[in-house]
DNA sequence: GCTATCGATTTGGCATGCAATTTCTCTTTT
DNA sequence: AAAAGAGAAATTGCATGCCAAATCGATAGC
């Protein structure tokens, strides 16, 4: 019978139980700078809690355990600072960053402005395949949902959500976007874990697709303003 | 060359390694790490155009006018990476972003919608006091427009902007709408400096802050979506 | 018992050394 | 003369060392 479709794209994105344990970096066959590398490195540990909100960072240790100096490690945690994921205390070091309510909340609420404009971007820009994509992945969120298979679900989830931002053809949105996401990913990815209520993001993005492919971006707009205000709901009581 | 020892590389090694008093750049009163120092000098050095677009960023002679070692220096300049202000090209250093205008009008646009959403929100958490504020603001900008005080003007059309958006109350989106109008203070800058069409500018200022006065969500939304299209049509033939 | 104090140890902040690359310069070749 | 190329000089990438501030821990004082 017809295997699944693979999502290969994301895999080992979200956090899956693995020891502690300390593969140095991933793979360094690339040739890339070791400080991307360490970044991306530490990027993940975060995603995946193998770095814990409010957890301190040694730098001596870690990067022992990553197997680089500190040099890149520091410079790859200067990084990491300026996109909020890690908190720097001047002369105590750096740990990662525990999310404030507040500012979850707040992030959510541009993140839904930020969508609902580049929804509207969408309506106008996006080809026809792109919004087939996003249709395309909608059914097989249908499916993970049936298959009650939540790590699926979310990610396809994320990745519609990610794929009509890229629709709107706008750069800076992209990336702006993506950055904010970035800070709310895990309290998103674990309130997922926890909700049942999947149902109804399911209607609600049902419509949102009809808009798009209607390229009516005033409804689209709408939609995608009040979508994120959902999530808020099923995020405020995490930790 | 070969007589001439080049003993300056090792010398103060015993000693006096390092922290040796002296004021290392501008003013040092602060005790704040040296690489946040050094960030902030050079997000100057790059608004003012003491840092060129495309000039390329040399670490050692940097490092020696600032009078810091390479180390805070590599850290700050990654920082200003990720925020775009500067870009890395691997193994050949670092260059100052030169604004490619499609990244500018993807930017204002960006910032339009950002501001159109910080208004509303404006309108529902402001406080009395912060519009007064932002009104006075506006009297200031109109007698520097009767001065004819260019550099006046641009400030304070600044400073009412990010007004708006500190009464939004909303911290994310003040960080946010604060680092993507860093990318483009300088072309913004430029092109206030070139332009005569000053009084446009200052009528839709006008009824910005009357809607804001009235809170009138979506008035305002309306107005400050569509405002920085002005500032675009200015934009577009500098340099 | 609880806090204050002082030393030892650890950690982060910064400077510097060294190897790998890149860039510059000057010569050689066509 | 322009292109090519071989060194030399300069530059970046990464590692390591030193110092001062922070943290930990034991002991003393209340």
């Amino acid at each position: 019978m017809p295997d699944t479709k693979r999502i290969t794209s994301l895999e080992g994105v979200v956090g899956d139980g693995q020891k502690t344990h300390s593969e140095p970096l991933s793979h360094n066959i690339t040739n890339l700078p070791l400080v991307s590398q360490v970044v991306s490195t530490l990027r993940d540990m975060i995603a995946q809690d193998k770095l814990k909100p409010g957890m301190r960072i040694r730098e001596r240790q870690l990067s022992e355990k990553l197997e680089v100096s500190r040099t890149p490690l520091r410079e790859a945690i200067r990084i990491l600072v300026s996109e909020k994921l890690v908190e720097s205390l001047p002369n105590r070091g750096a740990v990662v960053a525990e999310p404030d309510p507040n500012r979850v909340r707040e992030l959510l609420q541009v993140l839904g402005a930020m969508e609902a404009f580049g929804g509207r971007l969408a309506t106008e820009n996006a080809s026809a395949d792109e919004i087939s994509e996003i249709r395309a992945l909608h059914f097989e969120m249908l499916a993970a949902y049936h298959r009650k298979d939540k790590l699926d679900y979310f990610k396809l989830n994320q990745m519609i959500h990610k794929g009509i931002i890229a629709a709107s053809g706008n750069e800076v949105l992209i990336e702006t976007h993506a950055q904010l996401n970035a800070r709310v990913y895990r309290i998103r990815y674990i309130s997922n874990q926890r909700n049942e209520l999947w149902h109804e993001a399911i209607e609600e993005h049902e419509r949102i697709i009809d808009a798009l492919e209607a390229r009516d971006g005033t409804l689209l707009e709408t939609l995608l303003a009040s979508h994120l205000g959902q999530t808020w709901v099923k995020a405020r009581d995490v930790d």
